[in-house]
DNA sequence: TATTGTTATACTCTATAACTATA
DNA sequence: TATAGTTATAGAGTATAACAATA
């Protein structure tokens, strides 16, 4: 994945010349994407704490069922210091709370808020419509098609990483 | 962009169920992709002083004339403090060279040396060999016609965003 | 006085490892 | 002794600002 020259061949004053043309390159075609990808959700969820992390965090306690943290930890991929920085963040805005787990007193049972789940909900919201603007002026039907073949390239690479179905994809922002 | 369930409506213990499948989300597959791509990139980039971004710098230098340091820095979209780190560490490894320039002794002129060069061409080598990793199986019309979609979805963010088409996909990598 | 490049300072993340309280 | 959760410490990375040398 090159750097590009705005045209194919574009000579200037003795330099080498750009081999490829911006057009033909997934590589940057990828990259714009991902970029734009990163900056609008990171927008979306600017009112979570933690940003991309807090709002996976909170999407795991909501769905999958409160669980220990640990196993929140597990679930979502992240370390379990990081989770209790987080989960400290997360319920002083209110939309989580750490409850007793009476069977075994060292571990916390983490249960979403109402307000927890409605600021999830808007979330979610918002990152629908941000999926739907990246692929903008598509037409329903290559838009179908592009979904599709991302998502076989996607369901490959997956497997190949072995990682968990439960975890997200806002999951590599945070660069884990 | 939630997190999902493996199955659609599975229900676990009196908890809320998973709306959504996987196959059907945009953002998880474009997270797995961009997890990949960017894992992938980076381990192809480590022998680059700087990783992807070393590797960025040293591509401009290479394809758009050597400039001043602060040209550089502009056309990559990096802060000109961080372009002196890389530029160290890229020269200490013998990629490139800064010299003086006659017309104005304030700034100096990168150039490539030789091996720099290579390493670029070797660099570029195999990021477009982890490009076709990405897409993997699909076939070859299928392949074309990802690539055009994601061209098209692309150019028109890139427009949007108003970037420098000078600067490669890659740049992702810096969350720049 | 403005500009190029460098260096220094501070701040944010992250990761590792200690610590506590239970079991 | 082992585990869940927390807190403390250290390191990388980044950003801001001060600095030296030219113009």
């Amino acid at each position: 994945m090159p750097a590009y020259d705005l045209e194919v061949a574009q000579t200037v004053s003795g330099c080498p010349t750009a081999s490829s043309a911006v057009q033909d390159d997934l590589g940057w075609a990828l990259g714009v994407l991902l970029r734009s990808y990163l900056r609008a959700t990171d927008r979306v969820l600017a009112d979570v704490p933690g940003g991309a992390r807090g709002y996976r965090l909170l999407s795991a306690v909501v769905r999958d069922c409160p669980g220990s943290q640990l196993a929140l930890a597990q679930a979502v991929g992240l370390d379990r210091t990081v989770v209790t920085y987080l989960l400290d963040d997360l319920a002083a805005a209110g939309l989580l709370e750490r409850q007793a787990d009476p069977a075994d007193r060292r571990t916390r049972r983490v249960v979403a808020t109402p307000a927890g789940r409605a600021r999830l909900a808007e979330s979610d919201d918002r990152l629908r419509r941000v999926e739907q603007h990246l692929l903008g002026d598509l037409g329903a039907e290559e838009s179908e098609t592009l979904r599709r073949l991302l998502q076989r390239v996607a369901v490959r690479l997956h497997g190949q990483t072995g990682e968990s179905l439960t975890c997200t994809g806002i999951e590599a922002l945070a660069g884990s």
